[in-house]
DNA sequence: TTGACATAGTTAGCCAGCTAACTATAATGG
DNA sequence: CCATTATAGTTAGCTGGCTAACTATGTCAA
């Protein structure tokens, strides 16, 4: 994902629409904005969760272990809530167990799912993160009032739903 | 960056507030959601810009050379301008020489420096992609009203200059 | 003028995503 | 009951980012 540190001003983007008449000035830039900030916090997350030896798709495998009620779940289950392949999280879940983090022991059930445990060493981490990840959301996110929050959150979630729309 | 398809509910954010006591429900639920939204216009604008052999890193090398009133730029400056490193500008713009979208030249002035040429053929490759590119930005953004899109701006502005936040 | 430092670009090698192909196991319907 | 299809997980090989190390050229001050 790019950068973006050099977002266009108004006046390239019209220079744009002269050629590109299809060209929404304001539509291009919330757009873009949105993509540069999603960049942004996602480096500064990697850049604070590498100093744990975590990044973000390790990171979230172990939360959404301690999510589950008895800290078990199938890679399946991971990959589909973490939104990557299970290909990957084969390669992500290689990475946890070699520090330990995790265990994997087959299920009982079915013999073709393995199950993923948080170990102690897991949880540990988490309590060494979490705490400094949640303080620095909250000192980033106090920054905006608690209006405008919901107005971003709201205008958000319409995108969201309308994804697909890039998809015709 | 994942892609976040399972964001935590109030619900299951309250339950790590109580082992976590600096978590801030909202905030937490914003700055996932803004990470989320991100990804999803990324991946999105990948998937369009995949129709035509484009990704985003050569896509917007060819955007940013069009903003220039000759059609040229040095490599290192377009890597600043998108926010990747300088080996990196050489692997894209070597994919873009390969289909000719660029040229190469030795600079006069400085001959360390290299010049690089929007062609012909990556003007006509632009031309192709432009219209379909700001045509689904204007859908997908038509689905905000005009208010709450500024309000999102101005919040992902403040987001954006006080992102350092997260680096103490 | 020349030695030290700075800058432009490339190369090599690492990493974390991906898809496609594979093995093993389970479920299902004729 | 067994052939077909579906599902769980892994492996191999690709891609596009990265950093570190390198070459070549330019700048500047003693």
């Amino acid at each position: 994902m790019l950068q973006l540190k050099d977002l266009p001003d108004k006046e390239i983007i019209r220079r744009f629409a002269e050629r590109y008449p299809q060209a929404n000035v304001d539509a291009v830039l919330s757009f873009l904005k949105v993509l540069q900030v999603g960049t942004d916090l996602s480096l500064a997350l990697n850049q604070y969760l590498a100093e744990f030896d975590l990044l973000q798709g390790r990171w979230w495998v172990l939360i959404l272990l301690m999510r589950e009620e008895d800290k078990r779940a199938t890679p399946s289950t991971l990959a589909e809530k973490a939104g990557v392949s299970r290909a990957t999280m084969t390669g992500l879940l290689d990475g946890l167990l070699k520090e330990r983090l995790i265990s994997r022991e087959h299920a009982l059930v079915d013999r073709r799912q393995i199950e993923i445990k948080l170990t102690q060493a897991g949880q540990d981490k988490l309590d060494e993160v979490m705490p400094g990840y949640y303080e620095r959301v909250s000192k980033l996110m106090a920054t905006i009032d608690s209006d405008l929050n919901q107005q971003m959150i709201e205008a958000l979630t319409i995108l969201h739903n309308h994804r697909q729309l890039f998809f015709n």
